[in-house]
DNA sequence: TAGGCCATCTGGTCCT
DNA sequence: AGGACCAGATGGCCTA
């Protein structure tokens, strides 16, 4: 059935294949048209309504009633309809497209094409900033916008549980929370900055009661895993072994309070046996890769075996903590989300998770 | 090559 | 009237 009607939708005229200002789409969408699909149109945009537009539009103008303007414009819009008896649409009177209307209309509508194009870029900008503070931010590897959108939705709710339950969740179980919902790739991206197999909370039933056992009882949980790093290449494999024991970033850390720290886009829960807190570029494509200020040095190739879980929060780059937002090769427009903001004006309960991932 | 993702254009609607 | 927001349509790019 929804193929059908999307196989009909397909047969649709094209709209979009005439600007805007010189389309009339059908009849029904007519109702609140302002001036410019007025029923008196003149000069080329015309041409263009009757070769695109409904029959009796065209019909219309054809004929050459176009000056009388308001009746023939209610008539039009019933399209089809053969009944006349329907009640004339009220409001101001449409008004001819002079050739200084349809300018005018051009420009409204270059302006709105402008200001939405700004609009979906600072959408896109807060999108990236949104992409930094959650798990498994790589710059490589961009989660598309609904994954990111999913990601930060289970992100959230997970540390909700943490501070709920005022105790360290497996971190299997904070896997499958994160991963809720999430497309396979994406479960697969999170997995690898976890150096968690998927399979492993993918598969295994351990649910029980809401809460999950752990997968793989090697798993050494001294901290919590927070990813911010490049998913290992083949992250889909499971490491040997698991240990969640390195630094919480949060704080504490001398390495955070050396200059090389420019400080995390990321929130704190941020556990990682491996990683290190001091950047390390690990190559020069890592550096290019990861231009602006809080990255890793992860690589993303498979050379980065050896270096792979290595968290850089170091300060490559120049744009010190303002890069969050357009740092290195972005080029957001929008004002970057500082790291400043991260660091000191931090979300209502970061102070308790640090707290609790210090205890 | 199909499908996913994205940027852009566009018209409609609501609000100020 | 104009701007913000939204959703549909479309075409380009990328990847499996």
């Amino acid at each position: 059935m929804l193929t059908r009607l999307f196989n009909e939708q397909s047969l649709l005229p094209d709209v979009h294949k005439f600007p805007a200002w010189v389309e009339d789409s059908g009849s029904e969408d007519s109702k609140t048209r302002e001036e410019e699909q007025d029923g008196c149109p003149l000069g080329e945009e015309d041409l263009e309504e009757d070769v695109k537009g409904d029959g009796s539009r065209a019909q219309s103008d054809v004929a050459g009633e176009e000056e009388e303007e308001d009746d023939e414009m209610d008539d039009d819009e019933c399209g089809d309809d053969a009944d006349g008896d329907r009640p004339r649409k009220r409001g101001p009177k449409k008004r001819k497209m002079t050739p200084a209307r349809v300018e005018r209309s051009k420009m409204r509508r270059m302006k709105a094409n402008a200001r939405e194009r700004t609009r979906m870029h600072d959408l896109n900008s807060a999108l990236d900033n949104l992409r930094k503070v959650v798990p498994c931010y790589s710059k490589t590897q961009k989660l598309s916008k609904i994954e990111t959108l999913r990601l930060a939705k289970n992100y959230i709710w997970a540390l909700s549980e943490i501070l709920r339950n005022g105790k360290r969740p497996d971190v299997v179980s904070y896997v499958q929370t994160l991963c809720k919902g999430l497309s396979q790739p994406t479960t697969n991206l999170v997995a690898g900055c976890l150096h968690l197999s998927s399979r492993n909370f993918l598969t295994e039933p351990c649910q029980d009661g809401g809460r999950f056992h752990m997968a793989n009882p090697s798993f050494s949980v001294h901290g919590y895993p927070y990813p911010r790093c490049q998913p290992p290449s083949g992250a889909h494999g499971l490491q040997g072994h698991y240990s969640y024991e390195g630094p919480y970033p949060g704080g504490g850390s001398p390495d955070y309070a050396s200059p090389d720290y420019e400080g995390r886009h990321s929130p704190p829960v941020c556990v990682n046996g491996n990683f290190s807190l001091r950047q390390q570029p690990a190559s020069p494509d890592a550096e290019r890769g990861y231009g602006y200020s809080a990255h890793y040095a992860g690589l993303s190739g498979a050379r980065s075996s050896a270096v792979h879980h290595h968290l850089a929060y170091g300060a490559t780059g120049a744009r010190g903590g303002g890069g969050g937002g357009g740092g290195g090769a972005h080029s957001e427009n929008a004002p970057p989300f500082h790291d400043a903001q991260l660091r000191h004006e931090r979300a209502p309960g970061y102070d308790e998770l640090n707290a609790f991932f210090h205890n």
